[in-house]
Order: structure tokens, then C-alpha cells, then sequence
DNA sequence: TGTTTTGTGTGAGCTGCCGAACAGATCTTT
DNA sequence: AAAGATCTGTTCGGCAGCTCACACAAAACA
């Protein structure tokens, strides 16, 4: 508890708050467990929370007919959960899950649109995080198209070791095989690949990075790209709405 | 030209908005033209003007490093281009192509910008069609991954088929093929096998739909989710910001 | 301790799409 | 009418990922 205490307020998304707006704000927020494999909400339920990630991972589902579940996004503390809310529609867009048990800030649904609307600092760089947001969508469409599956794990590995602020991942084959939609035999071969140039190890739902630059380099792009776009977007300061139209052209 | 004075407001999203507040926003719009092949601009330009097709079709398309550009999105007269603006950042997220000639409402940016501060209606109804723009990616980033190229091109096709208000598509299967992701060849052999079904025909850029409800039964599922959730969200009254929670629940 | 569950590693055959190259048909230009 | 450009159809080898099936090892449970 002293140590969730202390994590307060430690949401990147928050953190980059002017100091005077983000008390109001997180006086509002509770902090609550994310135990893994919780689902904190199916599609088409309304919204009733919003969550700001400090540790832990929740994974963002669609689902299709005739097809399994397929992972879209990972959420950790760089994010927020909920981003429907920011375009006024309070139902969710899809099934959202806990991958790695956790804490977060929430807040409740009407308190949030009463934020929004009395703090102009966080509109603005909410807004900007669904931009963000919808970019690496974008993105995710045409890799889930053109990427073979070694590239793709790689660049969830990262994703998720970014957001686990760690080099051991607890996650079994079994699991990336379905965020990443496709069979466990898949990934069993892709990462049998990845250990043998030495850039991974595993055994048992542990998986450990050893070579984060290698991993990096037989990843498809798209890790580095998403990364490109949340800094330039998010990191600028939130006055400066207009940021240099060279921002999303150098990863073409 | 009287042709296009006439159909003025034609735009299927603007007719959503409640008729006194559309004199005011639409007058501060100006008619242009859309030419086959114009883009409209590309990834990272500045945003200086926002689009509302009232006929033709413009096209988002999304380039990663390594691969063809991808079509993502086509925008006909029930949406308009340039969303970005509704999370207040003026940079295009991708690259938008006119993919059938025609014309369109376009507003400048910081005119739309000033109408949606004080036209609330606008607001609200225009994020919502965000919501839907969303939606619409997550099933297209799933589709990409699990469906097979005759599926989705059926899909295309519909999509396309709605947007122009005919039968008749003058499209390549070259540019199709682009469009999907996918090698030339790979589409001859999709649209032989629908028309081998007596679903289309085509010869040289010219595909005709002769069995829509065939096509339909012959595409993907996204096609019909797509529509579903654009009805669902949109055409409920503006001043009914709550839709059910199982509207997009029926497309599991 | 043995038994069950869970996670990982193989194999063989199949399908869908890729790569590259070429042939035929229709439209446009000269 | 001839030459060129554009669009469509076909072929052959190759590979990634699927389907199905089975083997094995480590952990959990009895």
C-alpha cells in the first residue's frame, strides 16, 4: 500500500499535467487492483470507470464473428483506458483485459466529463493521447497485413516489456499466439527463431530479453514508429498545440 | 453546377445536424471539386482545410516502411475527411486520395475550428462519427488479419458500390489490388471467382454488380458491422447521447 | 508418490498469397 | 491501319501460416 501510495500520480499520461492542474484532478481518482485476467469490460457496456494504468498492463481486444479474439493494443502506465469518453459516447469500443496484474487511478465516468470539461490542459493532451492512439492503429491495420509473425512477436515483446518495466515477462506462448492472432505453433517457431540468435529466452510462461537491440532490429518497425509518435505528440509541451509537420513523415 | 448548387447539404453526416444549426455552419463552407487521383495531402501535412463529400470518394491510405501504401478507410458522403481536427491537432494522419471524381463541402481550419466551440450539435455529432471512424479500424485491423482476400474484396466492393450511388465502379483491378495490400494477380483471381458466381463482372476498370445480396453473402461480416455501427451511433438523435449498450454487441 | 494439468517442441500435408514472367485482349494514339 | 499503352488472364515455384496429431517435460495436485 505504501508503495502504491508512493506511485501515485506516476501515470505518464498524468505526469504530463502542468504541476497546478494535477492535483485537482487525481482527487478525484481512486486507486484499484488490476489482477491478471480481469476483465474490466466487454464491448458495448457502458462506461462506468476510467482508468490511468501505474503498473501493470491491460490489453485492448476486438472480436470479429467467426475469429478469435485478436489483441489491438497494449495499454500500460503511458495511457488511459476509456478513450470513448473523449469522444463523448460512453460505450466501449472493445473488450479490455488485464495481461499484468497491477494498479490504477480511475475515476468515475461523470466526474471525468466534469474534468474535461473545467481543465483545458487535460482536454487538450487527452485529445492528443487519442490521436496518438489512433495513428498506431493505423499502423497495427497495415502490419497485421504486410508483417510476418517473428516481426510481429518481437515488436510485442518490446511493447510489453516497455510497459513491464522489466526484462522477465510472465507470458505464455499460448497467450502471444492469441494477441497476436494467430496458432501457438506459430509462435513456438518465431520465438524458437528469436532464442536461437540469442535475443530471448523462455521456459514455462517466462520469457526473458537478453538483447534488446537485436530485438529491436528483428522487429518490424512499427515498435519504433509507435514509439516516434507518442513522443513527439505527447512530449511537446501542452501549449504548443501545433507540432512540426515533419513529426509523422520520417517513419514512411 | 446547378447540379452541384442543388445537391449542397447532400452530405449525409451534415443532414444529421438539426436544421437550424446547418444554414450557419454550411455558409461558411465553399464547393470544390474533386479530381480522380488529386491527393487531398499527405501523412503529416498541415491540415488547412476540412472535407465533406457530397459525391466521389476519397480514400485514407496508410504507408509503413517497407510496403505499399494501404488503403484504410473510404470516406463517400457519409463522413468527412480530416479528423484529426476534432482532437484538436491540425497534422494529417495519413495520406488521402480521391478515388472517384466529384465534389465537396470544405471549410477551413480555423473556421471549423470556431463552429465547433459554439455549434455544441456539431461537436457532439462529429465525435461521434470519430467513434465510429474507430470502430471502423478496429474491425478493419482484425479483418487484414483473419479474412481471406475474396472476402475483403467483396467488402471493398460494397463499401465502394455505397459510396458512389451506382452499380457501376470504374476501378482497376490493379488498383484494387493496391488497395488491398495485395498483388494484381491475386485480385484477377478473387474477382474471377465472384464473377464465376454471377455476383460481378468487369472488364477494363469497369466492374458491374449484378447480385448485391449475393456480394454480400460472398464478403466478410465487416461489411455489415461497418454499417450497423455508423446507424446505430449516428443516426440516433444528437440530443441522445446514450445508445444502448448492445448495439455493438450484436456484431460479436 | 503417482497422477493430472499446463506449457513447449515436433512432424506432415494443405491453402493462400507472393514473386516473376509472359500471353492475350481492348482501348488510344499516330 | 499500325503502333503503343493499358488492362486482364495464366503459369510455375516458393514460403508463411494453418490443421491436425502426437511427444515430452515441468509444475501442481492428490
Amino acid at each position: 500500500m505504501t508503495n502504491r501510495q508512493s506511485a501515485l500520480g506516476s501515470n505518464r499520461l498524468l505526469s504530463l499535467l502542468p504541476e497546478q492542474t494535477r492535483p485537482p484532478f487525481i482527487n478525484h481518482c481512486e486507486v484499484v487492483d488490476l489482477n491478471l485476467g480481469d476483465i474490466i469490460g466487454n464491448t458495448g457496456d457502458t462506461i462506468h470507470y476510467i482508468y490511468f494504468p501505474i503498473e501493470g498492463i491491460i490489453s485492448w481486444e476486438k472480436k470479429i464473428v467467426g475469429s478469435p479474439y485478436l489483441m489491438i493494443m497494449l495499454i500500460g502506465n503511458e495511457g488511459m483506458l476509456c478513450i470513448s469518453l473523449m469522444l463523448s459516447v460512453n460505450i466501449r469500443l472493445c473488450r479490455a483485459v488485464v495481461q499484468k496484474a497491477g494498479f490504477a487511478l480511475r475515476i468515475t465516468a461523470s466526474d471525468f466529463t466534469q474534468q474535461l470539461e473545467h481543465n483545458v490542459e487535460l482536454n487538450l493532451l487527452l485529445k492528443r493521447y487519442v490521436f496518438v492512439i489512433y495513428n498506431q492503429l493505423l499502423q497495427t491495420a497495415a502490419c497485421n497485413l504486410f508483417h510476418v509473425l517473428e516481426k510481429r512477436l518481437a515488436c510485442l515483446l518490446l511493447m510489453f516489456q516497455d510497459r513491464s518495466q522489466s526484462d522477465e515477462l510472465h507470458i505464455t506462448q499460448e497467450l502471444l499466439a492469441q494477441m497476436l492472432g494467430v496458432r501457438r505453433v506459430g509462435v513456438t517457431k518465431a520465438a524458437g527463431s528469436l532464442q536461437r540468435k540469442n535475443l530471448i529466452s523462455y521456459s514455462r510462461g517466462n520469457v526473458v530479453i537478453h538483447d534488446r537491440i537485436g530485438l529491436k532490429a528483428a522487429s518490424c518497425l512499427c515498435y519504433e514508429a509507435d514509439k516516434y509518435t507518442y513522443a513527439h505528440i505527447l512530449d511537446s509541451p501542452v501549449s504548443d498545440l501545433r507540432v512540426g509537420a515533419a513529426s509523422l513523415n520520417n517513419f514512411h
